[in-house]
DNA sequence: CATAAAAATGAATAACCATTCATTGGGTTG
DNA sequence: CAACCCAATGAATGGTTATTCATTTTTATG
């Protein structure tokens, strides 16, 4: 998912499989972004592609797989962000939490289109079994990694009053409240300010860490 | 819109026009939680409430006016609940602050179908200014008294490193994300464990008076 | 270069949906 | 109880939308 090319100006038949449906399935983020997903149609998304009419089902099948597709696009664009920070062997715990929040509150991540589509899909995985069992496995496979990175921290410092479990649960929900601020108060909230908050929180936690930190 | 009586077994004829609004309110929470915002039609609405087809357009004049008042409903249903608490005189500081996390995490709250609501509507924010002008001023005026609130608590013992504001901001992103915790993990996530958790954070603030308050 | 395979097109279709409004009938008034 | 008012009804309407598929265009093959 991350190596194909997508420049549309490529002639359209030289695109393979993979880059014509991520070149769709970015037309569907922004779309929702800006009509909202009740009012997204098949014509908008084809149009904002800049592609004919039946190209969706030719490469989804129907409307409700490219949803899909496009929910488990940006998971997978956020797993596999933190999964690169679990994995860099040239980090330390410290600086893969550090690595961890700088992503969190990143260009790529709080990019107010996808901030819409997230928010979107939240709000229909009460009916929707399937939007919600790719929440359910994101969110339990980031709980794990961060979780552990909290008890390797807990080790290295006079931490004994610190529950990793409920550290990654309050950091986890504050970063996805924060979106929810940087979505619906742009003006009034910048993403270096949310990035200071979740840094604050993570000082009462690991103040021999993480104090004076908000700059990384 | 709080004291309207709205039995949907009274004679139809004979409820006031303000019930009848807020009955097909409420059944327009109830299909957004079923169906999801998106496939939400006024035929489900109307057979929801148990009343004919052109109901909501004599009511509310078209669908969008419906969703706008849905969502001024919730706003609404929140914050004179809040409201009620910051102006209650029989509670001190430290007192309003424990009730308003209790109303952040009571049932009437965090009811999923209503938790469904919000998080439909905030993903419509971008693409809809008057969703966002609504959930913009009710924001902030929450925030002003919590803050408020905090300052307050400030006074009252050695808390002279805190920062009201960023503990108002810290706090009700919290209070936003785990909302989303109890909408998409409620196996995982349960009401009182998410009290806990909010408490957990403004006793990292307010020791003297928060730590070992998990239960109230 | 001819031919086959694959990808893309877009007009046509059938289903769906919000809104309208002529009609119905319960409630109220004098 | 008659006459009026107005909330409520629901069949009809016109616009919208997802999906299909016969046709066209491009690429790959020998």
């Amino acid at each position: 998912m991350e190596a194909v090319n997508t420049k549309p100006n490529d002639t359209p038949r030289s695109m393979p499989k993979q880059a014509r449906r991520k070149q769709l399935i970015q037309a569907t983020i922004k779309c929702i972004a800006m009509n909202g997903l009740s009012s997204t149609t098949m014509a908008d998304v084809t149009q904002q592609a800049g592609l004919s009419t039946g190209i969706v089902n030719l490469h989804f099948q129907s409307k409700e797989k490219l949803l899909i597709e496009t929910l488990r696009y940006i998971s997978d664009e956020y797993t596999e962000g933190l999964n690169k920070i679990y994995n860099d062997k040239s980090l330390n715990t410290e600086q893969k939490i550090l690595a961890h929040i700088n992503f969190d509150f990143s260009r790529a991540i709080i990019d107010r289109n996808k901030l819409a589509v997230w928010f979107a899909f939240w709000g229909e995985t009460k009916s929707r079994p399937t939007y919600l069992s790719i929440c359910a496995s994101y969110v339990s496979e980031i709980a794990n990694n961060l979780t552990h990175l909290f008890v390797l921290l807990k080790q290295q410092g006079d931490y004994s009053d610190v529950n990793p479990d409920l550290v990654c649960t309050c950091y986890t929900a504050l970063s996805d409240g924060l979106w929810l601020d940087l979505l619906i108060t742009p003006k009034g909230m910048k993403p270096a300010q949310a990035q200071a908050v979740a840094m604050h929180y993570l000082a009462t936690q690991f103040p021999e860490h993480f104090k004076n930190k908000t700059e990384h």
